[in-house]
DNA sequence: AGCGTAACGGTTGAG
DNA sequence: CACTCAACCGTTACG
């Protein structure tokens, strides 16, 4: 079942999380499913923060922001002004729409570029100048990487405050700075919960059709900080991982059909840059203020014929429910039956 | 004994 | 296309 460095099938982390919602302590999860107890504990803690039992996105990297089109206009303040410092090119960046306060580079990007690439202003580098013609000719790295804009627009039409078209976001509040989010930053998830829980934003959206690339059906990809998610996708890297590392048929029929975990999606896995619950428009997150209210990153535990709206009812209800285990459809088997018994995993009567 | 978490060695994927 | 880098993973060890 461990696989080091790859994620847990979701069969098994769906598992950890029932079992943790009937009340069995970590510790006999761990011994049950034979997982670490850190990882139970690790997986519990981030369902508790953001209701998803998925894992993050794994490897990629984030998108530049010293794209050319800066660097040019970062040329340009340095020969217009020699003594120009870093951080009032920095300004000047924001000051022009260059860039917004998520994308600009820090001073020490800045001051590196200086070093770098315009040290010497006189001769331009030929990497510069090839760099510049070929970015130029295409499309502007912004155009791409400056965030996933549900409808691409140019960084010149990028509102003030980076906010997404679209999107509402309360205009000059943004008051968290645009770093790389960790996946466990998990800032306002109890907002998108709320919001998940209101709505039942995940329920039912059994409308969208896989596709095999994300980017294509949101028209925003991985690069710009895309939180696409296809809810209710089947991506391959949902299911690739219980297929690529053996994972027991016993435990993909027990909850393949259960889950539709568009855990990581490979096309598109940024969505944990995202944030979890990404998508739902949490004010304060640029990053999480993209895509349609169901295209995010969704640590979307979508369940079989749409049984559980969201993580977040699944919890709920779970808990809600934990003397009455016929209403839950976590709990309850698939062919119906409700016991103790849950995927074929026994679970002890008492867990003290 | 149980739990939270940092360290570790590993995988992944964009650049 | 090989490489780098920075993200994530789960296990292990420690407090």
């Amino acid at each position: 079942m461990f696989v080091n460095g790859r994620p847990l099938p979701n069969a098994i982390r769906l598992r950890i999380v029932e079992l943790a919602q009937l009340g069995i302590r970590p510790c006999d999860i761990s011994r049950q499913l034979r997982v670490s107890h850190g990882c139970v504990s690790k997986i519990l803690a981030r369902y508790n923060e953001t209701g998803s039992i998925l894992p993050g996105a794994i490897g990629g990297s984030k998108p530049r922001v010293t794209t050319p089109n800066v660097v040019k206009h970062i040329r340009d303040y340095k020969q217009g002004d020699p003594g120009i410092f870093a951080w009032e090119i920095r300004d000047r960046l924001l000051a022009d729409n260059v860039c917004d306060k998520y994308n600009v580079p820090s001073v020490s990007s800045i001051s590196r570029i200086l070093r770098n690439k315009i040290g010497n202003l006189s001769q331009p580098s030929q990497y510069e100048n090839s760099k510049q013609q070929s970015s130029q000719a295409s499309l502007p790295y912004n155009h791409i990487y400056q965030y996933p804009y549900p409808n691409p627009i140019s960084p010149g039409s990028t509102k003030v405050g980076g906010h997404h078209p679209g999107v509402h976001m309360p205009s000059g509040h943004v008051s968290i700075a645009r770093s790389w989010p960790s996946a466990h930053s998990v800032n306002n998830i109890l907002g998108i919960r709320t919001f998940m829980e209101q709505t039942g934003a995940i329920a039912g959206a059994d409308t969208s059709v896989y596709s095999p690339k994300m980017e294509e059906w949101a028209s925003v990809n991985r690069s710009g900080f895309s939180t696409t998610q296809n809810i209710n996708c089947i991506d391959k890297s949902a299911v690739d991982p219980d297929i690529k590392y053996s994972q027991p048929a016993s435990s993909l029929t027990s909850v393949g059909s259960f889950v539709q975990a568009c855990a990581y999606p490979s096309a598109n896995q940024y969505g944990v840059y995202g944030g979890p619950g990404t998508g739902y428009v949490t004010p304060g997150h640029h990053w999480q203020a993209q895509g349609s209210p169901i295209a995010h990153h969704g640590p979307s535990v979508t369940v079989h014929g749409g049984d559980i709206a969201s993580p977040m009812t699944f919890k709920h209800q779970v808990r809600e429910v934990m003397n009455r285990k016929q209403s839950s459809p976590i709990i309850k088997s698939q062919d119906g039956h409700t016991n103790n018994n849950i995927h074929g995993l026994s679970i002890p009567a008492s867990s003290s």
